[in-house]
DNA sequence: GGTCACTATTGGAGCGATCCAATTCAGAGT
DNA sequence: ACTCTGAATTGGATCGCTCCAATAGTGACC
């Protein structure tokens, strides 16, 4: 007898029995799954008793709303996407945070894709974010390839001031003024041949303008390579080794980004240059790699959790007004003072 | 009249058309929703002539399948949960890319979560997963907290061969190998002090005991330093300087992974020792910082990427046999030596 | 020409939520 | 006692698909 008990117990325990749903929650609270939903919505009109009734019945039961159809039925996803260009460049992590950060609080939640990753697949990430029919896009990418996105769909461009999308907003930090405080910064130690170093890109044009800016009105003359080249440390180092042979009077390097100027440190410490009293080095981004102990990188600080916040808030604004007229917001970018950049050795 | 069609034109230009569904494409088609389906799901039994009709009639109204309409209907998502740990420590992403590779051909698409991220939010990535009903669940991530999965839900344990969750698959380079490869490593270049710096996490234990079978086999007494303690940077950092203060005869160090590695790389310049002269260093990941140009860290590479390749498996194998038992696969680390390590100075 | 065995196609019934209109329930006002 | 009103609760329709059983179509074979 005890045998069989077992038995069974231990049937029931294997079976991986099927979710709760709300009329399983409904029938052990003793209401309707009207009155489920309406405490899952948090509606104030549903009263304190059948209220605690309901969510006892939903803890007791593990009980998890299915997203699918919720979204299915309701207008609403309540999920926005978030195109990343590369997991690798870090640049987006502050990005992320104060998205989630200004999301939360309205109800929505983001999932990331990056691009590089489905580059094989044959579907884009937009793809997929359209069909689990996001209400909102963040596209944090350089957006070359086609992306068509459906008319009406609330779209925020972050980190790149191009509007390439009919009707999206922005919001990004202030590169073309970010490049100009990273050349004005080494300007003002003393420094005359400045060499800047930068790749395709929007973002990149833009901070070698705040360059070309700074270095004309100084009355010098720019020196740009690595145009329309990528922006990785590999690329940063073969450019720093060009410009320091073309150039070898150069005791400044502004490059477009942390990891190019990485690549920039690499290439100063194999021509036996010492960082900053040969050669001082600024960065963009103060991505994760330029606080370390072993980079102590002096970087522009793109202030990227605020531009998050920013996006949120362009995104919550379109979802309660469609037919708003698109915006554009910049955060203003600093200097983060560290240690590769020193007034030049002999002024 | 003619203002009248104008203005109506107008507005149905600006009103947002809501997505097509299957109905739309049938219509369009001339056949049935469930031809439609079929097409969509790529049943064999379709007729070339419908088949191209319908998918004529897709790419005509833009139609993209509703994935909440799929899921909820059939009984499957076809999608992989993934929970990661953190963004910025970059060893995730060869998995990723081994992962996708493998899942995309069976059909399954994967979307990630970082925990660390979600932290501050209500629900963990886990119940976002849940909620979404996940047909299946990576964690490469240390599972301290409380994740309880629901029975019957396929997991694999990333990285980790802790089997913390009950009935879970294992995919894991075999990290106590590695960690005595790394210390052989080193023991073969003639280095007899030999330090290792840790952190708190399954992992990391793993690659303390390959280095302490290593030393004890080889006759000499380990030094283990950091344990319990994050695994970033500013940890390798300073327990490399805790290491170099208490023993300066110490010639080589062979660090949890590559981020530690840069931080000891910090701390051996600190202290005016050249790197690989004065002190090897060899880090675990081969993560992407690691071959940078200047970095050339000697590394432990886990071979990510086929470890991520293991998973897919262990997933689609166990998507097809819900009972099979649970099994754990490990992948064969080896060395890739790049320019931090060489025979200690004075043997 | 008719039956058989397939193969190709179709309609109907859900999946688990939301939304809306309808109903019940209390207490207030006359 | 009886209507009125607003709040709390409920049933039914619906979202866009998948699944299944039923139906239509098509040659093959006797």
């Amino acid at each position: 007898m005890s045998g069989h008990f077992l038995e069974d117990n231990a049937v029931v325990h294997t079976t991986p029995r099927r979710p709760a749903t709300i009329y399983d929650v409904a029938e052990a609270a003793g209401v309707s799954k009207s009155l489920v939903s309406l405490v899952l919505r948090g509606s104030p009109k549903v009263s304190d008793i059948r209220r605690t009734a309901v969510l006892e019945a939903m803890e007791q039961l593990d009980y998890r709303p299915s997203q699918a159809a919720s979204s299915l039925a309701g207008a609403t996803t309540r999920t926005i996407g978030v195109i990343l260009d590369d997991f690798r460049n870090l640049w987006f992590v502050e990005l992320l945070r104060g998205l989630q950060e200004g999301l939360t609080p309205h109800g929505l939640r983001i999932t990331v894709a990056d691009r590089t990753l489905n580059a094989h697949v044959q579907d884009s990430p937009l793809d997929g974010f359209l069909s689990m029919r996001v209400d909102g896009l963040v596209i944090a990418t350089e957006p070359t390839e086609s992306m068509r996105v459906p008319p009406g769909l609330p779209v925020v461009m972050a980190g790149n001031r191009q509007r390439v999308v009919p009707g999206a907003d922005v919001a990004a930090n202030d590169d073309r003024h970010g490049g100009r405080l990273a050349t004005e910064h080494l300007l003002g130690l003393g420094h005359r041949r400045i060499g800047h170093l930068t790749g395709a890109g929007g973002a990149a044009r833009l901070r070698a303008e705040g360059y070309e800016e700074a270095m004309t009105s100084a009355g010098l003359e720019p020196r740009i390579l690595g145009m329309g080249g990528a922006t990785t440390e590999e690329e940063g180092y073969l450019e720093a080794v060009r410009l320091l042979e073309e150039v070898p009077e150069t005791t400044a390097v502004f490059a477009a980004n942390d990891t190019m100027a990485m690549g920039a440190l690499a290439a100063a410490r194999e021509r036996g240059l010492v960082v900053p009293e040969d050669l001082s080095i600024i960065g963009y981004d103060d991505s994760p790699i330029a606080s370390t102990h072993l980079l102590q990188l002096t970087t522009v600080d793109g202030r990227n959790s605020d531009v998050g916040a920013a996006v949120a808030a362009q995104l919550v604004d379109r979802l309660n007004d469609p037919r708003r007229a698109p915006r554009t917001e910049f955060v203003t970018p600093r200097v983060i003072q560290r240690s590769t950049c020193a007034p030049p050795r002999n002024t």
